[in-house]
DNA sequence: CGGATCTTTGATCACAGTCAAAAAGCGTGG
DNA sequence: CCACGCTTTTTGACTGTGATCAAAGATCCG
């Protein structure tokens, strides 16, 4: 994965720009920016103007909120294809409801809200694709709100890591935490000393994990581990993905409850 | 408030149909069918086909999902102008992911989705309106979840209580729950019994309650034991629309912590 | 090598969940 | 009007999870 690419090449990927007629893409194109972010940079914060709109390219962003007191919340992650502020940019605000800062060095794309606001009104393709992508964010933030309420600790640190090799199409045998341990416990809404200890418990059912490193010896061991207490139960897109690239043949050991 | 509308009259009321020309506007109401559903009533479980698009007119819903362990979450409540089912509508599938339950005696607008998909793509003003209407939602909702994790069982109560009076336009000083306790608290986030006791306590801030009946003595010394633990501080939007129908004059006693 | 930041480990505690039972309210029908 | 059953709410006692405070280890980077 190269952090260069041409507009065009970024767009190209991106589900918002999905089914528009070349010459009208070409037009979006041309108009936005591509900006990248070092890992750690804050995109924008509450209360700052509200006049870019941001689509994420390659990388990961937080969104969060800081109350008063000092306490910081995590509201999401922005993944590839995501928009960092589409929930927002289309409110009767003139300024973000919450902060973004990148998890991970990042690529964007960015636009003046204003003009794309424009081309939103005359794009019916690009609203179109707009609010099927608000639609799915909304879908996902349902879950996390379910699973934060109905998961322990343990079963939303095992989603999370299944979720993260389904993803990025990593191997569950061996791969990297996409993010540092203190982003993610934050994302699960729980404290780093929580997210550390339950890594230590998740050894029991077969998770090894040195440093960023993870390991996990048997999928099916933790998707029964987590998926008892999901009401996403079958439909899961993370398992679904997970049986495709792993069909039960790297399974190492199948102990079953 | 009579429970008898017309599509016309109803349809009034909603900012889905905001700017929207008469002439389009004739044809959707036309085509919109008026549903009554008692309180206690499904209007659809998660799984079902997803073939209608419901808007409230009047009442109150709640959306909900279960796991297969039986627990149920509440992930929102469904007020007056919202659509039921709006953010999943327009998803890639073809059958609710949540289900949705009356919580009062609610009035709503019916559509075919398919229909109303295909207006939403005709009608470039209603695709904004949508936006608009998905993008309050999203915000909505991601305050509610910072308020679960940063807000104490007591001050989730209370910020209930203040916006059900915004909400609603009711006298602090005396008013009825809007919905019945068990509904009140699951939307909270929290058990029934929890709920009780929490009531209880919050008699140390001048709340008195009385089966459904609701007195607040004294709504800044509530805003106070809220507010300074709330990320939305100043620009909230419950405490505006309190303080100009209650502007300070009518609070009896002012006890400063 | 020094000083950051990030992570682990330890000990303690409070909040809210759970289970259980009593009480209050509500609707229906005799 | 009361009796009955049913739902909703309250109260009580107990418990577990995860937050919090504190300090020690790692790791990174100049």
């Amino acid at each position: 994965m190269s952090l260069t690419h041409s507009p065009q090449q970024a767009a190209a990927v991106l589900p918002l720009f999905r089914d528009i007629p070349e010459r009208e893409k070409d037009e979006l194109l041309k108009a936005g920016r591509l900006r990248t972010l070092k890992k750690g940079e804050k995109l924008f914060r509450r209360g700052d103007a509200l006049n870019t709109l941001y689509i994420l390219v390659e990388g990961a962003l937080r969104q969060y909120r800081e109350t008063p007191d000092g306490k910081e919340v995590t509201l999401g992650m922005v993944l590839q294809g995501d928009m960092a502020d589409g929930a927002q940019a289309f409110e009767q605000f003139d300024s973000y409801q919450w902060s973004t800062i990148a998890a991970e060095d990042s690529i964007l794309l960015e636009y003046p809200a204003f003009w794309f606001r424009e081309k939103v009104k005359s794009h019916n393709q690009l609203a179109l694709n707009l609010i099927v992508a608000m639609s799915k964010q909304a879908n996902i933030t349902a879950i996390a709100a379910e699973q934060r309420i109905t998961f322990s600790a343990a079963q939303r640190v095992a989603c999370f890591l299944l979720r993260t090799c389904a993803i990025h199409s990593f191997n569950p045998k061996d791969f990297e935490l996409p993010y540092s341990k203190g982003t993610i416990a934050s994302a699960l809404g729980m404290e780093l000393e929580t997210f550390s200890r339950t890594l230590q418990k998740l050894r029991d059912v077969g998770v090894a994990v040195q440093k960023a490193r993870v390991t996990i010896k048997d999928v099916h061991a933790l998707e029964c581990f987590i998926c008892d207490h999901c009401s996403l139960a079958g439909e899961c897109e993370t398992i679904t993905t997970l049986e495709k690239s792993c069909p039960s043949g790297n399974v190492a050991f199948t102990k079953p409850a």
